[in-house]
DNA sequence: GTATTCCAATCTGTATACAGAGTTGCATAT
DNA sequence: ATATGCAACTCTGTATACAGATTGGAATAC
């Protein structure tokens, strides 16, 4: 006993809610999954009970569990709200980062977080976010960084979707973002910051669509896995 | 069947888990608590694991449950997390609020959310928040709202606590919150909720210390249930 | 007196069983 | 051909059963 199932089934399944391989809306069979898993229900039921909340599923009573939704607003929100905590962080790291902290995240940066040709979006999304984590550590608010996770974790599957569409910029203002919080001025840092993850309605509407029909298009590779192959800008 | 009783389970352990009826680290005894709410265990559990997502309960491998721990730090940096929320969430409402939101508003704070005699802690408490979560709705983001929410059950234990030793400011510094918001001024709006959140860590740790006496002195009364008699300020 | 080891009781983690609600599909009637 | 009702099946929600782990305590050794 005593080996937590739980906690694997959990990370399946999340895995799978945030890369939409189960579709949004979905409705969960619970025997069908635990056969697939090969685990009984009562841990899978525990397991997404989890991930109910935190949105990953929804539940309604008498129905059962359901993979949460794919909706523009959300997503929106989720932006919004993820703009505000990292400006937040920026300033407060600016303000509270150590020497040492800064220069780490300085080397991580130059050493892996500016390359992307050749690996999958996956892998460049985790690095990007990687960068942004980094910010948040250095503003020593754990609360803060948790919080900050579990939106990348919502929303990884449009930043892979937009990814997949342009990849450019980003390296550039990762660098002036690092310079202006090693310059430790926070309104520098926090102005670059708010404009790099800025999000109009209309482009994450259109980002949306895309998901979307990626989801629904079985015939061809998972978002997420395609390699990117463009110069750097 | 179909009725869902996990729902009841989560709801009493949540509130017993914001008042800190169950104390801070305790292990928790399922077959005890089933029991004592007359369910089995399993529902029990489903309802464990959707509080361990929410830091209400942690849960260790191999031994079970078990209450979440009250320490300073935690409290600051949900304080922090928390002002940085409501400060955007003011400076959004002042730009989409409605005018017939704001009144609302106004005429909420004014009708029941500036006099405090004679309610106990827990109801001026929820009245404070009810303003807070106002402002937040104004702004049109429900994820922001939602997270609000949640760092509110989180914290709400201590703001108990400090709410029994003072009340005063409260009302003079929300009746400045709502001018600014109606002016639609988002900097003074800003600064006003701030300075109202901020907290320093000296107060918290004051705070945090006065709780677990307070949580462990069998005898007294609950800290929430203090009925307020202070004159206005 | 203190530390250690072993045993018993307890409790967790998961599987399984079972009851009730919901759904699907076929057969029959109009 | 369409609609309706009944029956069989499926799935959820919860209880219970059981195996393995853990904990607490007594007994023994030092």
């Amino acid at each position: 006993m005593a080996d937590g199932r739980v906690e694997d089934i959990y990370r399946w399944l999340k895995a799978r809610a945030v890369s939409f391989d189960l579709r949004p809306g979905d409705r969960i069979n619970e025997g069908t999954l635990s056969r697939e898993f090969g685990v009984s229900r009562t841990p899978l039921r525990e397991a997404l009970n989890r991930l109910v909340s935190e949105r990953f599923f929804e539940f309604r009573a008498g129905q059962g569990f359901f993979c949460r939704g794919l909706e523009a607003q959300e997503i929106f929100d989720l932006f919004e709200l993820r703009k505000v905590l990292e400006m937040a962080a920026a300033r407060a790291a600016c303000e509270r980062a150590s020497d040492e902290g800064l220069r780490a995240l300085r080397e991580e940066l130059y050493a892996h977080g500016l390359e992307t040709r050749g690996l999958s979006v996956a892998e460049a999304c985790a690095r990007d976010e990687a960068f942004h984590i980094g910010i948040a550590r250095l503003a020593g608010n754990a609360e803060l960084t948790a919080q900050l996770e579990h939106i990348n974790e919502r929303i990884r599957f449009i930043r892979w979707v937009e990814m997949q569409a342009r990849v450019k910029r980003s390296k550039k203002q990762h660098v002036k973002i690092m310079e202006a919080l090693e310059a430790r001025n926070a309104n520098k840092a926090a102005r670059h910051l708010g404009e790099h993850i800025e999000k109009r309605m209309d482009q994450i509407l259109a980002s949306v669509r895309a998901g979307i029909a990626s989801i629904y298009l079985d015939g061809g590779e998972m978002v997420q896995d395609q390699v990117l192959n463009e110069d750097a800008a």
